[in-house]
DNA sequence: GCAAAATTTGCGGGTTCCCGCAAGACAAGA
DNA sequence: TCTTGTCTTGCGGGAACCCGCAAATTTTGC
């Protein structure tokens, strides 16, 4: 059995490292790897089935390099292990598994007692094992209440990149006005018409402003930005 | 002499303590804490006169921590330990920096030799340390090529937070008009004139697509967003 | 298959934004 | 003192945004 690992951090590596040689035994060979890119080619050449790697490193995120490896093979075990629960993060993991994957998602500050649950959860029992503070944000996620449907969430990243709504009308196949709603929607379920404490209408720009509070509440991240941002430019150049 | 530690992942942090107890054998007692709150209390109580510590740390970050401690104790030496160079920061910390205080920022991705070399260097030499590429970053956004003013860098955020032309004006006590002038400057220098490859003018809302940029570029970042909006909200509640 | 519910679209208008133009305000330097 | 340059302010208009209203279309549930 090989697990490969990807993460930036040499610290968190070896840790890493280490805990999976307490948690597997049966594991014979452990390849690391520092960055996305590199965890690519990796797992490509060593046809390794089981993955253990970071969110957020540079060079190339978690989220890409999990996407161009199960699309290579759909069967690849992944736990995730990031510092992070924000929901942009949750909701860039959701959209990319496959059917029927077997994944992870375990947070950096757990103890080293779930993280080896973890590592034979996913890897030996083939169960899906999410954090509970993750299972939250996803929930939420999803509630109704808060929760934006994808429609929203992709005409907010639209937005967010800075597209006009004409453009975002033409990219999406939309009317300029369904577009218009699509964003009044977004504005209702951020909450945007009840800020609290401010004084004379139009303080805001709802337009602006829905983007903030998104990146406040980590609904948008940087790291989304810049899927949306790469999207969008390979768009343009086809 | 005493040297505390403020780092929220326990991993880096038992790796500081080594490194301050290996490069200062001078020093007797090392204090640790585990967010920006906590090392402020452990400053104040302990009358630490040498800080290491991380940015980006949840609960409170380090660029608010260091600040009242500084406020607290001007001459107190500080060595920022960080993961990232984004021009958010280390403009952040440039804004807080007080007269004639030593300190340092390097990267976490520093050899240990530099590592110990910095701490020796702030703490003892009462050198300001800082890393070569961090120092890129210092000069660039400062050269007037596509470095922002702090009048620029100003309404940037204010823009971001989601703010009116109006709003702005108001509360920088400038004319409508003078706050869309600098909005211009910005567009200008943020290059949203001659973005490549977009077909029909009239692709980008420019205020929004400024924001874009900026978060792109990382000019800005989540932290910055987060200090401008509490500074917003202290601001209306006066 | 049909009615209810949700989405999409067009129209119209009020508001805000974006910006060219030009007239004051102020500081630095010959 | 008289430029020269930078910054601010006002005016005006075209474009984009925000949104209520109502008809057309699609989806959903039974």
């Amino acid at each position: 059995m090989k697990v490969l690992i990807i993460e930036d951090d040499p610290l968190h590596r070896s840790y890493l490292h280490e805990a999976v040689r307490a948690a597997l035994p049966e594991c014979d060979t452990v390849l690391e790897a520092e960055n996305g890119h590199a965890g690519e080619v990796q797992a490509r050449q060593s046809r390794a089935e089981h993955v253990v790697m970071d969110l957020q490193m540079s060079e190339r995120n978690g989220i890409e390099a999990a996407r161009t490896i199960w699309r290579e093979r759909p069967d690849t075990k992944i736990l995730f292990w990031s510092n992070y629960s924000d929901e942009a993060y949750v909701r860039g993991v959701a959209r990319i598994v496959p059917e029927g994957a077997t994944y992870g998602y375990v947070l950096k500050s757990t103890s080293d007692e779930r993280l080896k649950l973890a590592l034979r959860g996913v890897f030996i029992e083939s169960q899906c094992v999410i954090d509970r503070e993750v299972r939250g944000i996803q929930q939420k996620s999803l509630g109704t209440a808060h929760g934006l449907s994808d429609a929203e969430y992709e005409i907010l990243v639209d937005v967010a990149l800075g597209l006009t709504d004409k453009a975002i009308a033409q990219r999406k196949k939309l009317s300029l006005r369904s577009v218009q709603n699509r964003l009044q929607q977004l504005y209702e379920k951020l909450d945007l018409y009840e800020e609290p404490g401010n004084g004379p209408e139009g303080w805001y720009n709802l337009r602006m402003r829905a983007v903030a509070v998104a990146l406040l509440r980590k609904v948008l991240n940087a790291s989304a930005l810049e899927r949306g941002e790469r999207e969008l430019r390979s768009a343009r150049g086809n």
